[in-house]
DNA sequence: TGTACATCAGTGAACGCGCGTTCACTGATGTAC
DNA sequence: TGTACATCAGTGAACGCGCGTTCACTGATGTAC
């Protein structure tokens, strides 16, 4: 009590980090987030209700705050989890020893992939993203456009012209992505990735050229 | 009385559209309209209280529903006034006798320019798109997308290069926006607008020849 | 192994706050005769 | 011009609903001895 200091004396034995079951809650948890983001990417953060989400994943309203400690949390981890992990993904698209053109097109083909196969992850990152950009931290592996920033100063962009040239970037992927979830283009999103992957290479080819 | 179809007899005579004064609302709408503006576009149309946009407005909660049925009519009508008239401004542009690369220079820097002078009407419409979108009508004069689609397809692309097209150059505006918006990008937009107008003529002009 | 206890996911009712909206009323301005 | 009436922007108190969150309690599971 006195020394915190000190060893803990008979503290307990550690125990394997082996899946618990009975009262594990893991599944639970992850039942939660799923209907979250999709609740949240069809009718947004404020037009979803605690309720709305305990109902769709089966439990009670309490029993959520098991999992999560605010409503406003469960929102922000969610997108800071996504983000961060798009983040990663183009982090080591661009360690890769590979040619920058080559590299664009692997971060353009990820964003589409990503887009076809989890609809609602990316239109939660997408349409709320002005809710938790300013919680998101300032480094590569946690934030999708200092990932990008990144990549392209490692191509020999100064900062400035990076800068630029990201959000065009950035850009040229994410706005095909609205059109998609609007219908205004059909098909997946991966049948656009070359002509898109060409779009962003002039761009940033033309920013380092000039 | 009964024969609503026979002109009415002893009808008021038209008054001229001279502007009232004293029982004139129009000056409080406009007051009303941009206090809303800013409030919405600064902490999210469901973080701003009726009560809120009546306090900055200088008038009471009661007396903001003489001018709007409701908070979301005034947040939906704020938006499609202002979307309708970026869009007819494009249009404008559109149908003026000059090359597409003008054009598309036009274009780009009348964005920057309501960038740089209204950034909250701008941020407004960025942020909030996605919750009004689903009701701007599908016409060039009303709808920001449709007026750049337009101006592509007269430009000679088929409709469906048109789409994607118009969907990278929208982006290339955009989200540089976003960026000067979150403090990526310093000073005005517009001292980019030479080089955000040759990224998008360099899409359009590949959608063109490929 | 049996027993007593600790842990914790879960329930469901309740709470109280803030919200959008309503409403009876006021008073200044405009209009008819 | 004077008088009676209509109009309408505005007030401010009140309403009730839905929301996020809390809380006392339950029961199954895991642990200590």
């Amino acid at each position: 009590m006195s020394a915190r200091s000190q060893a803990a004396p008979a503290r307990r034995a550690p125990r394997a980090a082996v899946p618990r079951r009975g009262r594990d809650g893991t599944a639970t948890r992850a039942r939660i987030e799923a209907e979250a983001l999709a609740l949240f990417a069809q009718k947004g953060i404020d037009g979803t209700s605690v309720r709305d989400i305990a109902l769709r994943a089966g439990l009670s309203e309490g029993a959520l705050y098991r999992h999560f400690p605010s409503k406003e949390e469960l929102a922000r981890e969610l997108f800071l989890s996504h983000y961060a992990a798009l983040a990663r993904a183009i982090c080591a698209v661009d360690a890769r020893d590979v040619g920058l053109a080559e590299k664009l097109r692997d971060v353009v083909a990820l964003a589409c992939r990503l887009f076809d196969e989890e609809p609602a992850l990316f239109a939660y990152l997408l349409i709320h993203q002005h809710d938790h950009l300013r919680h998101v931290p300032a480094t590569p592996d946690a934030n999708v456009v200092e990932a990008v920033a990144l990549l392209l100063r490692d191509a020999g962009l100064t900062p400035e012209r990076a800068a630029l040239a990201s959000a065009m970037a950035l850009g040229c992927v994410v706005q095909p992505a609205v059109f998609a979830l609007y219908g205004r283009l059909d098909g997946p999103l991966a049948a656009r990735a070359d002509e898109i992957a060409r779009a962003v290479t002039g761009i940033v080819e033309g920013a380092r050229g000039a």
